[in-house]
RNA sequence: GGGAGCAUAGCUCAGCUGGGAGAGCACAUGCCUUACAAGCAUGGGGUCACUGGUUCAAGCCCAGUUGUUCCCACCA
């Protein structure tokens, strides 16, 4: 057994007792047919990132679980990886080769790829030893990545497979373009946002008519890429025009009046200029009418095809378009205009909707079942509502584009011929499958990161290979993400699930919010309000951390991040520490075990040690980890500490008293049992806290003697068993007359700080009751902790009062000499006071019993709580009564 | 335009299947009671946003109102 230091210090201990748990494998998951696994794949974060509250948060989460159920004795595993994160990564370098006044272009495809596995091999680890220092206990024997060769392979057995059935297909389609990024992104990429910005009319003259036609557009300068006008069919006011042409301004390009039901009569003029490239809807009308496709905006959203506003930028163009249409009397009306514009979600430049040929998923028949696993239960979110958000965005979805201009990622295996056709191929083909010619040409796009995150619960455990740990351990258990990439990944893992694996990836859902500043706002890096993990645990230890997230949260909701309540949990975790070094200095046991016999005190620690055990773990089976962690901490401060310790203090020190004295045999027993109660209650306490506050509680374990303890000496704390409920330490009677003394106690102590009684004054007391035996049980302790000197346990109240200041609680008078302090009348006052009251809660709850509806219909326990309650109350009531007629 | 969350003590939040309102911090008073002053004891502080309903019983369930935050959506 070791000597603790006085204070807790996480920085002495944390790094070691890692160690101590990778030396010992414990982390390793490992396939045992008796057992049932448990399974978490983490949700991979970027090789470029640095560990933020947000995954400290989301992995606090995971490592809860995890190490709960690895407890319980499932083979728990917890599959930790990064995610190349294609636009993100490909950014931080080309910036890193910009200082060097060079693009990506400069060094060519090869070389840069190469710069960024350097990248890749440099900072990846960075992300994965923080995580560590966080206390997760992921298998990092199984760590991946998901551009490594088996994530690799699973993406061009996917992309190949979904294209075999069609499900993959390239497309001239309107997609999001980001003109920095200079790719196409998903709609999912896309953030939008309300802006102040102008809505224009402008006049298009129509042709061989002095008419005009008014059209609206809060984008004048795409009127460049105009090739038509539509009205509505039904509008009386332009019927007449159908199938004319107008001439449109600027281009002096002649272009249809066409007809479409898309159009809104309502809404502005009725009549909506179609720009085919370059907005989404004007691309479907064009499609059903054959309009002209113009492209007047290049990747680098420059003005092209556009005579004289070639090279200009977007918004050079438009303020020069409109400079020109007002000089030609056209632009008729400028009007405020809060529009929503989509922003790219890796940079926040406007995207743009473009015209261009990408690779897309068809989603329609992949939603239809990973919809269905929703509705039916196979998998569930927590907490529930964010099933609606999810079947919601997958009964609306949209096909998914998935190709990206960049050259950091999963290169699409798609090669051109010149005879057209289009292999796609498992292997690199030589030649096209279709003419044979070698002149063919790979697709220079790569794919969206997510579709490699997609297949992330089996890719990871080895398909498209049959592993057996795929065998084993898919599906996984739990997913536990923010709900942020709902749609990002859960949605596409959900559907990439079932088309490779015919199975659901996981069976719950575990959704966590977003942490954000003091004031609530978001933390970001242009705010500058991010708070670093890192200085917390530095400051205050990972523990603490972990235990500030978990606490004071609830799933599914946002949590406000205050660094000074950690210093909330350092105390905790400081008090548990001094906890044990009063266990461990009292110690001349080694074994832990329970004595056979057991005190009433005893009975008390250990039933609700036995309730708070079957209580978290039904708590952390609902994913209510907040709950389980503040019963966890209110029975250790208060039950254990601030009660159990302080009663077994006399015991202890009776034995103590061997030193000198001769003890007897009496005397040495209760000793002994007061330690071993200590010892068992405190590896509970530990052993229950671990999950929560894993390094404290191992190295506290560490030091203490585990003797007859199922898991040997020198095992691991983190391997223990988790403590449930049993039927055979359930003590209610004990319990409840335990709680009889702890009235009496508070009562006293109460009393006493009413009348400004300093702890040093120690005069005697004498309880006066009908459970002499209950009382005469707690006469070791009763004394010590109500300040009192010698104590006496009777059922006959004095019968001279003078000088005797009484308290009452429903069980018993309690009655202390402070002869100089007593004023008989204000004495009679506060009893008479506290009468009233309690006679007001004996009416009210008079009222509810007599009730018939109450008795008729309420559940009897909850007949019987009260009837119990109101007894309570008489019996305070004339307790306190006695107290007033005896008072002179 | 559609949908969702939140509103409980001065502050930040819990409150799990409806059964006499809780924690941390802050505040007040008294204590170095030999595990811990990063502590101990005691106390003050709440119309559970508002209105109505269901129920023997509502912070919790239902309907609506107000305020607030967020998500989704191709009205130019």
């Amino acid at each position: 057994m070791r000597e603790l230091e006085k204070i807790y210090d996480p920085s002495q201990v944390e790094e070691k007792i890692y160690k101590m748990w990778t030396d010992g494998k414990y982390f390793e998951g490992v396939i045992d047919p008796n057992k049932k696994p448990f399974t978490i794949v983490i949700p991979p974060p970027n090789v470029t990132g640095q560990l933020h509250l947000g995954h400290a948060f989301n992995n606090t989460l995971q490592d809860v679980l995890t190490r709960f159920k690895r407890m319980q004795g499932y083979a728990a595993l917890w599959l930790p990886g990064t995610d190349h994160a294609g636009i993100a990564t490909q950014i931080k370098v080309e910036e890193e080769l910009r200082n060097e006044g060079l693009s990506r272009h400069d060094l060519g495809r090869e070389k840069f790829l190469e710069r960024v596995w350097d990248w890749k091999h440099k900072y990846g680890n960075r992300i994965v030893e923080q995580l560590k220092q966080l206390g997760s206990s992921c298998d990092w024997s199984r760590e991946r990545f998901t551009m490594d060769e088996g994530c690799s392979k699973a993406v061009r057995e996917v992309f190949v497979g979904l294209y075999e059935k069609g499900l993959i297909y390239k497309g001239n389609r309107i997609i999001n373009w980001c003109p920095t990024c200079a790719t196409a992104l998903s709609d999912t990429e896309v953030e939008h946002e309300e802006r102040a910005s102008f809505i224009y009319h402008i006049k298009y003259p129509i042709k061989n008519s002095d008419e005009f036609l008014i059209v609206a557009t809060t984008r004048p300068e795409t009127m460049l890429g105009d090739t038509g006008v539509a009205v509505n069919p039904n509008d009386d006011r332009y019927k007449h025009l159908i199938g004319k042409s107008v001439i449109l301004p600027l281009m002096e390009r002649e272009i249809p009046i066409i007809a479409d039901e898309y159009v809104d009569m309502e809404f502005g003029t009725g009549c909506v200029k179609m720009t085919p490239c370059h907005d989404p809807n004007d691309f479907e009308v064009g499609q059903r009418h054959h309009l002209e496709q113009i492209l007047v905006l290049d990747e680098a959203a420059k003005v092209i095809n556009a005579g004289k506003y070639n090279g200009m930028d977007r918004f050079d163009a438009r303020r020069e378009v409109l400079s020109d249409l007002e000089s030609l009397g056209l632009l008729i009306e400028t009007k405020d205009h809060t529009n929503n514009i989509g922003m790219c979600y890796r940079c926040d430049t406007i995207v743009e909707p473009i015209t261009s040929a990408q690779w897309f998923v068809k989603m329609k028949p992949l939603a239809k079942e990973a919809i269905e696993v929703v509705d039916d239960g196979t998998i569930k979110f927590v907490p529930e509502r964010f099933s609606k958000i999810y079947t919601h965005w997958m009964d609306n979805v949209r096909d998914w584009c998935i190709s990206r201009q960049l050259w950091w990622g999963h290169r699409i295996p798609a090669w051109y011929c010149d005879c057209g056709h289009v292999t796609v191929s498992r292997n690199d083909p030589n030649q096209c499958e279709a003419c044979g010619s070698t002149n063919i040409q790979r697709d220079e796009d790569v794919l969206d990161t997510w579709f490699s995150s997609a297949l992330w619960p089996f890719s990871t455990l080895g398909w498209p290979e049959k592993t057996k740990d795929l065998e084993y351990f898919y599906p996984t258990d739990v997913l536990v993400t923010g709900y942020d990439i709902i749609f990002f990944w859960v949605a596409r893992m959900i559907f990439s699930g079932m088309e490779q694996m015919k199975e659901a990836p996981f069976h719950t859902v575990f959704i966590n919010g977003i942490v954000r500043d003091a004031q609530g706002r978001k933390m970001s890096k242009s705010l500058g309000n991010g708070i670093d993990p890192l200085d917390i645990i530095t400051t205050y230890g990972a523990d603490a951390l972990r235990f500030n997230i978990i606490t004071g949260n609830s799933p599914g909701n946002d949590i406000r991040f205050y660094p000074e309540r950690c210093e909330a949990m350092r105390n905790f975790a400081n008090k548990i520490w001094n906890a044990s070094r009063f266990v461990m200095m009292n110690l001349t046991i080694d074994q832990n075990s329970l004595p056979e016999k057991l005190e009433l005190e005893d009975k008390w620690i250990l039933s609700k040690l036995n309730t708070l055990a079957g209580e978290v773990c039904h708590n952390l089976e609902n994913f209510e980890l907040g709950i389980a962690a503040a019963k966890i901490y209110d029975f250790i401060w208060d039950s254990y500490c601030d009660w159990y310790i302080e009663l077994t203090k006399p015991r202890l020190q009776s034995q103590g008293a061997a030193d000198g004295a001769p003890m007897s045999e009496n005397e040495n027993d209760t000793a002994f049992r007061a330690q071993q109660v200590l010892l068992y209650v405190l590896t509970e306490i530990l052993t229950l806290l671990h999950p929560f506050m894993p390094f404290i509680t191992e190295e506290i374990y560490q030091a203490l003697p585990h003797g007859q303890d199922a898991d040997a000496a020198g095992q691991a704390l983190m391997v223990r068993k988790y403590p449930e409920y049993t039927e055979t330490l359930h003590f209610p009677k004990e319990e409840a007359d335990f709680e009889s003394i702890m009235a009496a106690v508070r009562a006293v102590r109460t009393r006493r700080a009413e009348m400004n009684v300093p702890p040093s004054k120690k005069p005697s007391l004498t309880i006066v009751t009908d459970k002499l035996d209950v009382f005469e049980a707690g006469r070791t302790y009763l004394g010590r902790l109500a300040y009192a000197g010698e104590v006496t346990v009777t059922e006959e109240a004095p019968t001279d009062l003078t000088g005797l200041v009484s308290v009452a609680t429903g069980d018993a008078r309690l009655f202390i000499p402070l002869a100089e302090l007593v004023d008989v009348a204000k004495e009679r006052e506060r009893i008479e006071k506290e009468m009233l009251k309690v006679q007001t809660d004996i009416d009210k709850f008079e009222k509810k019993l007599s009730n018939e509806q109450f008795i008729a219909k309420a559940k009897p326990q909850v007949v019987a709580a009260e009837r119990e309650k109101l007894e309570k109350l008489h019996a305070l009531l004339s307790n306190l009564n006695e107290s007033l007629e005896a008072l002179v």
